[in-house]
DNA sequence: CTATTTATGTGAAAAATATCACAAAAGACT
DNA sequence: AGTCTTTTGTGATATTTTTCACATAAATAG
């Protein structure tokens, strides 16, 4: 089976496919792939080898076909529905971000203990959290985004995990487990930003060679 | 050298690390370190055998002591300054994060080419793009944050690098190349969506055993 | 129509990463 | 003081991931 960093490649591939079918072209090399993607040409075919996706030797890929095979992968064929519980900064930037839409992703509802943060009318509603349940079961939601402080994160989970969601994306700063059936992504800015203050000093001190 | 993986993995330690801390535990072994970070306890103490750290045989290791050690191989032993460049949604979110201070991380200021975001008497200034330069100059920064639209994170990267800028977080969905002497991470939050997309997709498909 | 060029597709090789398994150290118990 | 128990620390081993390298197919040119 494919790994992780093998789907992020795809993503990365797709998205500088959108931008070249933007741009109205019509092939591609692995080569530039490798270029948008940060990675080499061989990484490029050899990704595609494993979905059996194939292109034209000499000719390349053609933008739009390998687009379609790649969104068929990631499952883009169809719009991905999600929820977000925890409608703060974080869960606030995510609603209102227009950009998920082209990318047949759609944030679908906010829920929140606030009541202040509730509103129904709002083009994406925002809603109590006791209404979690029935939202997610009537809608069929599989999809959750969790941006609640670090200590209402397992109980959410728990939550999401009972109304029958599959697949989450956690922004709160613990390392959720993932259930049996349940898919959980763990973003953390902090860790995000430590790497970086690792890899900076370290690259600055092996610099001197 | 480490891998990124694995300072991760240091990082998910630490944050264990502190909130046992705060619990007043005493000692912690491996194992407990594996369940928050969610590896092995092999894994735990192959991370330490590589920094050198090392705790006792049959007592485990000593909070305070191991969180001393991660912290000096991670560069939190003196506070790490960023700047943010783009103050929309996502900047404004990270700036008003108290959650950083915390941890040995400070974001000092903002920058945005739109004037009505332009205020320098708030708790974290926000100034013009063109002050930037002086800015970091001026105060040393050595790290930064792009939370611009894609269209504008290329140009915005080759200023921070100009001003001596050495470790970048980009949170625009285009993929920046690390220059020579810089460090990057590219953050994309529809590839972390995609990716669950994608894995819950297949683990339902492969659960038909 | 044949030769040449060029990019793919993929096994084989190499490199990177994680797991195993067990000797060694140190506290606990008698 | 000696034995037992438990957990670390780490070479050896296994697995995963990436890169290499080249045969193969298609396009172009002569
Ligand atoms: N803002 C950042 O830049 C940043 C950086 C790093 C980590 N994080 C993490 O992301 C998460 C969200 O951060 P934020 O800045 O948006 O926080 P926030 O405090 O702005 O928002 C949290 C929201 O969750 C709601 N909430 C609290 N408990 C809840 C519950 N049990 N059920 C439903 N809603 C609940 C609150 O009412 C609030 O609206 C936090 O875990 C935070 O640690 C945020
Ligand atoms: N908000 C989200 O949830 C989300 C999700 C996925 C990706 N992103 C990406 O994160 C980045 C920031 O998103 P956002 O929602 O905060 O956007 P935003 O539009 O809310 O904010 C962007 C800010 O950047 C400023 N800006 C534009 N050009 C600039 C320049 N050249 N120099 C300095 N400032 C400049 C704008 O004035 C604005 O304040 C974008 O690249 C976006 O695609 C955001």
């Amino acid at each position: 089976m494919a790994n992780k960093s093998c789907i992020i490649r795809l993503s990365r591939y797709r998205n500088a496919l959108m931008r070249l079918k933007a741009l109205n072209f019509v092939k591609v090399f692995s080569e530039n792939l490798a270029d948008a993607a940060r990675v080499t040409a061989a990484q490029v075919r050899k990704d595609f080898s494993l979905f059996g996706i194939s292109g034209n030797r000499r000719g390349g890929y053609l933008v739009e076909e390998l687009l379609e095979q790649i969104n068929r992968v990631l499952g883009k064929d169809k719009l991905q529905k999600f929820i977000v519980v925890g409608v703060g900064n974080i869960g606030r930037a995510l609603l209102n971000y227009p950009g998920f839409k082209k990318n047949e992703i759609e944030l679908v509802a906010g829920f929140d203990i606030d009541a202040s943060k509730h509103n129904r009318e709002a083009e994406v509603p925002i809603f109590l959290l006791e209404e979690l349940n029935d939202f997610v079961k009537d809608n069929g939601i599989k999809f959750g985004i969790i941006s609640v402080p670090d200590f209402a994160a397992q109980q959410i989970l728990e939550l999401m995990i009972q109304t029958g969601i599959r697949g989450i994306l956690n922004f709160a700063p613990i390392c959720l487990k993932e259930p049996e059936d349940c898919v959980i992504r763990n973003l953390n800015f902090e860790t995000e930003l430590e790497n970086i203050i690792y890899f900076t000093n370290v690259t600055e001190k092996t610099e001197v060679r």
